[in-house]
DNA sequence: CTGAAAGCGCTTACAG
DNA sequence: CTGAAAGCGCTTACAG
């Protein structure tokens, strides 16, 4: 236990047991040009002995930026964003610019709300994070630069970053078929979402493209397990001579594994499966661990948030920018030799 | 689009709309007393209509507190911080106090490092949440308060809110007996978490009070549904009329489900399954939905919070303050009729 | 009941 | 190369 400190040293402070006056302290401090060698120096060296700190509420009040930006979320209770907000943290670099975190809680009063209180805040920038890989209505101009991530926005001149469904399907595909795959049954999510249209766009063009034909119609169902192992069991009557399954889904391949080993069928020996969204804690413990094409949302954040600085320096990039994604082999698709 | 504004509106800007000092400006605004009735509906009025909100940085340097809490966590990766965060969120009400969010990454220099941003922000408060119930090193007196959350400090004049371990413990034996079941077998985690070891003690004591023996040895491993898969195997061996399981984890609680699927043996009839965590997607998502003890993260945080607020009000409350859980009964204990 | 003045801690033209 | 002065936007004794 330390002690309590009595009040934290300021720059007057510096100044006055370096003998100089604050404006040259501060330009010391601060790297400025035309100070003297010798004279900045011992402003430094003072400044570390005391263990003076700038206080950022001041520095944001005369000098502009606050060093802070907002994070919008509706996702706090998934798992979509906390990778992302590993990211944002990791370019924004914690210990120079700090984030304000804010769950909108999928309201959108509340959201509006809360961005009004960060600019309120004086934030430098605000990152908008969706829930689902659907547009949402854009902000619109606000006083300080803005990023969606995962979500776009449906205004074309802001700027979003984004999964590239298409080629989260596209991946899981050709992966599929350079385990020489070709009776590949696909069992989606939600219909309406754009994630699952997208990825079957994808998933079919690698197909096409392959001149393999889909083992069956695509299922569309929702997200969960309990349609996965629904799914593939209709999967099977659909066509008994699968040898591999993509899920869009995590949770929906989990469903699937699931109902295979009920029915006796050796994974990946006789059916490969695939999922996606990488989530940990549901792919390495699967009874088989779990092949799945990883969205990479960490990178997403990172990528989100140089955007957002970029932009805060005055290099906005407009626009949407989709990423790629990456398949992360496990045993459903690869055997133990 | 709305259009990018100029500068917004300062006190400066509404006084003189109003016909006032800046100084009677912001009494009126901040309802001091000693400023006459009339005056000050004019002046908010004018504050309305000229859109003004406070400078809060401004506020802040001129003020003291900055109405910011700093949440410094280690367990972005995995599920309990969200739900605290949302807790916290919630109780500090997201309008009033922001909360900036930095994740240490279980690495201890950075967390000492964030915590020293913090402070330097002039945060009026902090918030540790740890990622296990042991106990972690104090920071020590700082110039704020301080509350630790889920983990507790290990110095005891620091204020802590922790879940109460034994009454989960307690609450799933119970939940259990009062099923009518009797030969009861115990998978648990980590055998040197407290988590782990606390359960043990709450289950056993209920058992020991109903004159009950625990059905073969707690078993130990991890927390992960391999391990409550293997378990679940080892537990029937030990005690085949068993006819209840307690798993110190919803992970570890779905792997036992499986196992006894496999074995074709009926959940709740011949065997009921309670877990620990009450984590929706894995146990509502059960293939038969899983009854687990819910600890109230949600709840913690927003404790964790209200203690905060009160310390930072002048009115610490020192010491550890163990929170209760709750079952949360699904199919795996009750059967449907 | 109102306002002029000082101050929170820093930065930045501007003079010297 | 250095420092006095003004200012960022607000609050709070203190005088009137």
């Amino acid at each position: 236990m330390s002690t309590v400190s009595e009040r934290p040293p300021s720059l007057a402070d510096v100044a006055r047991v370096a003998g100089v006056s604050p404006s040259t302290a501060s330009k010391a401090l601060n790297d400025r040009t035309d100070v003297k060698r010798a004279t900045k120096e011992r402003v430094v060296r003072i400044a570390r002995e005391l263990g003076y700190s700038p206080n950022p509420v001041a520095r944001a009040l005369s000098q502009g930026p606050t060093g802070t930006v907002g994070v919008v979320t509706s996702d706090l209770e998934g798992r979509f964003a906390l990778p992302m907000l590993m990211g944002v943290e990791d370019a924004l670099g914690a210990d120079r610019v700090l984030t304000f975190l804010c769950d909108a809680r999928g309201d959108d009063m509340r959201e509006a709300r809360l961005v009004q209180t960060l600019l309120e805040r004086r934030v430098d920038g605000i990152i908008i994070v969706g829930r689902q890989p659907d547009p949402r209505p854009s902000l619109g101009r606000l006083s300080v630069p803005v990023v969606y991530a995962y979500s776009e926005s449906d205004d074309p001149l802001d700027t979003s970053i984004t999964v590239d469904n298409t080629d989260v399907g596209r991946r899981a595909a050709e992966h599929l078929l350079s385990l020489g795959r070709t009776r590949i049954a696909h069992i989606s999510g939600e219909p309406d979402h754009s994630a699952s249209v997208r990825r079957l766009e994808g998933f079919q063009a690698a197909l096409d493209a392959a001149s393999v034909e889909m083992a069956g119609p695509p299922l569309f169902g929702n997200w969960s397990e309990g349609w996965g192992r629904a799914a593939m069991g209709r999967a099977l009557s659909e066509a008994p001579d699968l040898d591999a399954v993509f899920c869009a889904s995590d949770q929906i391949a989990r469903g699937a594994i699931d109902a295979l080993h009920d029915r006796g069928i050796g994974i990946p020996d006789q059916i490969a499966v695939i999922g996606v969204d990488n989530w940990q804690v549901l792919a390495e413990n699967a009874r088989v661990p779990l092949s799945t094409v990883d969205l990479q949302l960490k990178r997403l954040g990172r990528v989100a948030a140089a955007r957002l600085m970029a932009a805060m320096a005055g290099r906005p990039a407009p626009g949407l920018e989709q990423l790629g994604s990456r398949v992360c082999a496990r045993q459903s698709t690869i055997p133990l030799r």
